[in-house]
DNA sequence: TGCATGGATTGATTTACATCAAGACTACGA
DNA sequence: TCGTAGTCTTGATGTAAATCAATCCATGCA
């Protein structure tokens, strides 16, 4: 820890480029980063990191280059840890290995949960889970906060920003009401019914 | 290795099922092994393992639920390793630990690969690199044979086997050839062109 | 106060893909 | 040799979502 240095960026900054060496381990300590990628002129969104998630591991430890690009979507503070040191304290310290492996097989299981969510539901059944999981990580008051504009929203949906709008509009009737980047969810019985939330999908946590 | 057991099993059995905690971790020795999932009455191809991958590790370093199902497509040669024995050798055996994390990490990054595949090319795209990573794997000949039928390849790629057969149509003008489970590229040239391959998507190994 | 700027929304249209419904081909067994 | 079942293909149609284009905001700033 002694060569990391911890940093402030601001808004819209791009930290890292795909396909560059991966030369440190970032640290979200404060704000929120997005990881993209992009091909052929396309780009989206594949996750959103926040404190005190880590990203990047992956190529860290295999020595590998970063497969995602990554930016500030506010003002954030990041620690950033010299890959080297990383590398180098997985050889000697046991204990450190067994946490990393830890949040690796963690960081596994989320994308492929992601990957569920993209291939088994349409947009729509998509941003209804979405919510609802917002919702519960905010205190289950049936009133949330989009933590992040609807066009980051959009792209980590896998939609375009006029979709969501739409999507939005389509579960009106299921007790969705919008304004800004507020939420109100009115009748989550119906709402629950339609998005047909699942555990190995929608959990987070294990 | 003393408790595990090498198994054969008839093709299309379905060895576990997603939701069921992770009593085993498997390693294909012959043939292979279809992962995939469901939600929603619906079904998808998550990934397809051959000799001598693993699958489920994730699941029985966090001694968490299987993410996904898993059934052979063909007669397979499996062994199975009870998972608590592979957490006491991860506590106990440094070098083991360590072996763990390569190969976590590298499942890791196929799947953003993969998920980089869904969300930023056209199905038609998918299959044309598909296709030219095929080649690349058995040997640049220009002539190769599908892994796996039709059915199983559609879903893999994300799409129905009707459009599975209508892309392989779009590709004829590219200089791809089909007949039954193998495959003539003619005119690699124009097909990169449409394919537009990215080592950060398509390469395997890094 | 007025005007630029960028995000969000709405409507019209196009495109990609899924679904539905027949056929065609293949492999296999009685 | 003829079913028969499974896979693959083809065509017609339907649907989800992208794209294109216009407008409607909010916000910041001179």
């Amino acid at each position: 820890m002694q060569a990391a240095y911890l940093q402030t960026f601001p808004a819209q900054l791009t930290l890292i480029h795909e396909g560059d060496p991966a030369d440190f381990l970032y640290v979200v300590v404060e704000g929120k980063v997005e990881l993209f990628a992009n091909s052929n002129g396309r780009e989206a969104t594949m996750a959103v990191v926040r404190p005190f998630g880590t990203f990047i591991l992956a190529a860290v430890l295999k020595d590998a280059v970063y497969l995602m690009s990554a930016r500030t979507t506010e003002r954030a503070k990041l620690l950033l840890v010299p890959s080297e040191d990383i590398r180098k304290a997985f050889e000697k310290d046991d204990a450190f290995a067994r946490a990393i492996v830890v949040e690796l097989a963690s960081c596994y299981r989320g994308v492929v949960k992601d990957q569920k969510d993209i291939k088994l539901r349409t947009s729509v059944e998509r941003l209804a889970n979405r919510l609802i999981r917002y919702d519960k990580d905010q205190g289950n008051s049936g009133l949330l906060e989009l933590p992040y504009d609807k066009r980051t929203l959009a792209s980590l949906l896998g939609m375009t920003p006029e979709n969501l709008s739409r999507a939005f509009n389509t579960l009106k009737p299921y007790g969705v009401e919008v304004e800004g980047s507020k939420v109100r969810l009115t009748d989550m019985k119906s709402l629950l019914t339609l998005a047909k939330p699942n555990h190995l999908i929608d959990e987070r946590t294990t």
